[in-house]
DNA sequence: GGTAGATCGCTT
DNA sequence: AGCGATCTACCC
C-alpha cells in the first residue's frame, strides 16, 4: 500500500496543510503529479499537488480517502521547480500550493493528449486461427500505422476483445503515445539575419555572453536611452545562447508585448519563439508551454508569468523595461519577477539582464555599488534623431494672468502650430474619465462609492459615475443626496474632459482619446496605434499607455497637462514614477526626421524631478532621488514588509491589527530590531465592504523582515481565523 | 470554499 | 419543545 502527501488548492487555506491520500492499486502517482482528490464532507473534487510518497501512514489520521485520478502528464512539476516554489513561498509568505500553481498549466489535461496506438510485431503464423475481424484490423493497421487505437477499431469493426486477442498472441502491441509537438502560434520564416551592432551595443553583448560562457550568474543593467537599440542587443545575446544549445526568456511588461515586438522576434528566430500573454486561452497557452517543455521553442517572450514556463535548459533571462511596476504581482504570491529571475539565474548559473531607459532606483543603486554590471547605451541608433527640447510651463503664472482653463497659452499655440503644419500632437494626462469627483457647492458633500468610500469619477460618454476601484457604476444624480441642493459641481480633469475642451478650441481637428476605456478590446491597443500611425488623428489625448515604446514618427509635440498629479501621490515611489513617465512620454516626440518639442505644465517648475527631466540630466535625478531615499529610510536603503489585515467587522480588524503589532514588537528584539509602523487604517479603508488596516515593517535587510513576518503571522493566523493577514514585501503601491 | 453539527432565538 | 438562522470547526 502506498500513500501520497498532498497539498490542496483551497482558497481558504492561508497556509498549506499536507493531507495523506491512498494511492489506488495500479495508479501511477509520481512525486510532482497533479491529482484530483475528494475533499471535505461533501467529497468535492479538488486539485492537489503530490509532494511525497510513503509506504506507511501515521496512525493519528482518521479517515484516508483514495486519490480519484491523475491530471494530465505526470509529473507536472520538476524538483527544480518545487525548490523555486518553496523559495517563493517563504520569501513572499504565500501558500506553497499557490506558488506551485504558477508552474502548472491551468488545465494539465489540455497540455498533452495521450493516445493509444498499435503496432504490428510479426506476421500471423498459419497455425494462428484469425478471425475475419482481426484480419481486417491488421489490414487497416498496415495501411494507417499512425492511427489511434480507437480509430483503428472503428475502421475495422474490431472490438477491444479482438484487439486483446491479437495482443495475447504477440502479433500486435499496444502502446501509449503523446501527441506531436503542437503547432506554433506565431508562424514566420527567419528573414532577419540581425543587424551589425555598433561599438556600444557590441561591447554590451560581449560582456553578457562572456558571463554566459563562464557560467556566471552576473546581473547586468543595460541602461540605454530611448531608441539606442536595446532590443538588438537582446536578440544578439539570445542568438548566441541558442547557438550554445540553451534557451532564453525575454520578459516584457504586458503593455509592451505588442505585435511589432513579436513580429520582430519572429523574423529573427522564426518558430523558435513562444509567445505568452494574458489574452491567450487555456488551449493556446498549454500548447505554447508544451512546445517550450519539448525544447521546440527556445525563446520565451511574455509578461512576468512567462518565467514559470517549463524551459528545460535556460541560459539567459532578460527583463526589458525592468523598472515597470507590472513586474510585481499584486496577487498571492506577491512576487517580483526581477527577484524571481535573479534567483533562477543564480541557481542555474547564467546571466540576468535588466534593460531600461529609466532604471529603477534599486537597480541603478546596485550598479553604482557594483552589485550589477553597468552597460551604457548612450547613442541613438537612428542616426538623425535628436533629443527633443523640453520646456516647463509655470502654471502659477497662467492662473495669475486669469487663465483658469488648465491649458497654457503656450501649449494652445503649439498645438495650433502643429495643426497648421499637418503634424501630430500628444496630450498626456494620467487620469481617465471626465472629472475626478463630483461635489455639492452648498454643503461640500462628495459623491462616493458606498462600498469603497472613494469619490466617483464621472464618465460623460456613458453618463455614469464609476468607482475606479471596484468598478461599481451608478446613475448620476442632479440633487445633492445630503442637502438636496441642485448645485453639484464636477472637479478635476480626466481625459474625456480634455477631449471635450479641445474640441471646443479646435473644432477642425481630429481628436482621439487613448486610455484603458478606449482600448479594451482584443486588438484595441494595436488598432489605436495604427490609427495614429496612419495619421487618422491630429491630437491624441491619452493616459500613461501612450508613453510606452510606440514609434510615432508624425508626432512632433508632446504636452503634459499636469505633471503635479503623480508627483504628490502619497507614496515614496511617486517621484521616481513621475521621472520615468515624463522621460518616456517625452521620448515619443520627434522620432521621425522632424525635431520634437515637449511642454510640461506644472505648478512647481523648480522641483528636482522636473528640472532633471527638462535638462535631460538623468544622473542628477538619481543623485537627488537616492539622497532623498536615504534620508527617508526607503528602498534601496531599507526594505518594507507591509501587512494588510482585512475582515468584514471593522472593530475586529482594528483590534486584530493592534494585537499583531504587539506580537511583532515582542518578537522583534535586540540588534536585529525591526521598526513596526502602525497599525493604521489603509488609505482605501474599505473596499467592497471589507475593512482594511495595515502595518508596515522596516529594516535595512530583507531577511529579518521575512523571518519575523513569517513567524508572527503564523502565530496570528492561529488566533484569528476570520481575519485575513497578507504580507507584501516591498509593495509597489503603498496604500 | 463548503458542510455538518452546535448554538441561538423566536414561535407555539 | 420545535425549527430556521447564524456561528464554528474542520477538511486526509
Amino acid at each position: 500500500m502506498a500513500f501520497a502527501q498532498i497539498i490542496v488548492k483551497l482558497a481558504a487555506h492561508q497556509t498549506d496543510s499536507v493531507y495523506t491520500y491512498r494511492i489506488p492499486d495500479g495508479m501511477r502517482v509520481p512525486v510532482g503529479s497533479m491529482v484530483r482528490v475528494p475533499f471535505g464532507k461533501g467529497n468535492r473534487m479538488l486539485d492537489g499537488f503530490v509532494l511525497g510518497i510513503t509506504q506507511t501512514v501515521d496512525g493519528s489520521i482518521g479517515r484516508i480517502k483514495d486519490i480519484e485520478e491523475v491530471s494530465g502528464r505526470e509529473p507536472v512539476f520538476t524538483g527544480r521547480e518545487l525548490v523555486m516554489a518553496q523559495w517563493m513561498s517563504r520569501r513572499y509568505d504565500a501558500p506553497l500550493s499557490s506558488c506551485l500553481a504558477l508552474f502548472v498549466p491551468r488545465d494539465p489535461d489540455k497540455t498533452v493528449q495521450i493516445r493509444v496506438c498499435a503496432r504490428q510485431l510479426r506476421e500471423p503464423v498459419p497455425k494462428d486461427r484469425i478471425g475475419t475481424v482481426q484480419k481486417s484490423f491488421l489490414n487497416v493497421l498496415a495501411e494507417h500505422p499512425d492511427w489511434s487505437l480507437s480509430l483503428l477499431m472503428k475502421a475495422s469493426g474490431a472490438a477491444r476483445s479482438s484487439v486483446r486477442s491479437l495482443e495475447n498472441k504477440g502479433i500486435i502491441e499496444c502502446f501509449e503515445e503523446s501527441d506531436q509537438t503542437p503547432a506554433p502560434l506565431v508562424i514566420q520564416r527567419v528573414t532577419d539575419p540581425g543587424k551589425e551592432l555598433n561599438a556600444e551595443q557590441k561591447q554590451a553583448a560581449d560582456r553578457i555572453i562572456r558571463a554566459f560562457h563562464e557560467g556566471r550568474s552576473s546581473k547586468f543593467l543595460l541602461y540605454g536611452i530611448t531608441g539606442s537599440g536595446k532590443t538588438e542587443v537582446y536578440m544578439n545575446c539570445m542568438e548566441q545562447v541558442l547557438t550554445a544549445g540553451k534557451g532564453a526568456y525575454l520578459l516584457v511588461p504586458e503593455i509592451s508585448l505588442t505585435p511589432q515586438l513579436v513580429e520582430r522576434l519572429a523574423r529573427r528566430f522564426g518558430d523558435q519563439i513562444a509567445v505568452l500573454h494574458s489574452r491567450l486561452n487555456d488551449t493556446e497557452r498549454s500548447r505554447e508551454w508544451e512546445r517550450i517543455r519539448r525544447g521546440a521553442a527556445k525563446v520565451v517572450v511574455g509578461p512576468r508569468s512567462a518565467l514559470f514556463a517549463p524551459m528545460p535548459d535556460p541560459g539567459l533571462i532578460i527583463l526589458d523595461e525592468e523598472h515597470e511596476s507590472s513586474y510585481k504581482s499584486e496577487i498571492t504570491p506577491r512576487y517580483h519577477a526581477r527577484e524571481v529571475a535573479e534567483e533562477m539565474a543564480a541557481r542555474g548559473g547564467f546571466p540576468l539582464v535588466l534593460g531600461s531607459a529609466t532604471p529603477s532606483c534599486e537597480s541603478y543603486y546596485q550598479a553604482l555599488e557594483g552589485q550589477a554590471e553597468l552597460l551604457r547605451l548612450s547613442r541613438r541608433a537612428v542616426q538623425d534623431a535628436v533629443l527633443p527640447a523640453i520646456r516647463l510651463i509655470d502654471m502659477r503664472k497662467e492662473i495669475a494672468s486669469g487663465n483658469m482653463t488648465g491649458f497654457s497659452g503656450e501649449l494652445i499655440a503649439a498645438v495650433k502650430d502643429r495643426l497648421a503644419k499637418n503634424e501630430q500632437s500628444i496630450l498626456f494626462l494620467n487620469r481617465r474619465g471626465y472629472s475626478s469627483f463630483v461635489s455639492c457647492r452648498k454643503c461640500g458633500f462628495v459623491l462616493r462609492c458606498p462600498a469603497c468610500f472613494l469619490p466617483y469619477t464621472y464618465h460623460k460618454e456613458q453618463n455614469l459615475l464609476i468607482c475606479h476601484h471596484c468598478g461599481r457604476a451608478v446613475q448620476p444624480v442632479d440633487t445633492c443626496p445630503s442637502c438636496g441642493s441642485r448645485y453639484l459641481r464636477m472637479s478635476g480633469m480626466g481625459t474625456e474632459r480634455i477631449v471635450e475642451d479641445l474640441a471646443g478650441l479646435f473644432p477642425e481637428a481630429r481628436i482621439m482619446r487613448m486610455d484603458a476605456s478606449t482600448t479594451s478590446g482584443k486588438n484595441g491597443f494595436q488598432e489605436a496605434y495604427e490609427q495614429i500611425r496612419d495619421h487618422q488623428a491630429d491630437i491624441i489625448v491619452g493616459t500613461q499607455m501612450i508613453a510606452k515604446g510606440m514609434d510615432m514618427p508624425l508626432v512632433t509635440l508632446v504636452g503634459v497637462i499636469s505633471a503635479d498629479m503623480s508627483l504628490y501621490y502619497p507614496d515614496f515611489h511617486s517621484t521616481e514614477r513621475t521621472f520615468q513617465l515624463l522621460t518616456q512620454v517625452a521620448g515619443r516626440a520627434g522620432r521621425g526626421d522632424r525635431p520634437g518639442e515637449v511642454l510640461i505644465q506644472t505648478y512647481e517648475p523648480n522641483h528636482y524631478v522636473l528640472q532633471s527631466v527638462a535638462a535631460h540630466d538623468d544622473a542628477e535625478f538619481y543623485r537627488q532621488e537616492l539622497a532623498s531615499r536615504e534620508t527617508l529610510v526607503c528602498p534601496p536603503f531599507a526594505h518594507f514588509l507591509q501587512i494588510l489585515l482585512t475582515g468584514r467587522e471593522e472593530d475586529k480588524v482594528r483590534q486584530a491589527a493592534g494585537e499583531l503589532a504587539g506580537i511583532l514588537q515582542r518578537e522583534s528584539s535586540g540588534t536585529d530590531a525591526v521598526a513596526v509602523l502602525g497599525p493604521a487604517p489603509a488609505e482605501l479603508g474599505r473596499i467592497d465592504n471589507v475593512f482594511r488596516w495595515k502595518l508596515l515593517l522596516r529594516h535595512p535587510e530583507e531577511e529579518p523582515l521575512i523571518r519575523l513576518g513569517g513567524r508572527c503571522l503564523e502565530m496570528f493566523r492561529e488566533r484569528y481565523r476570520d481575519i485575513t493577514a497578507a504580507a507584501d514585501l516591498n509593495p509597489v503601491n503603498m496604500y
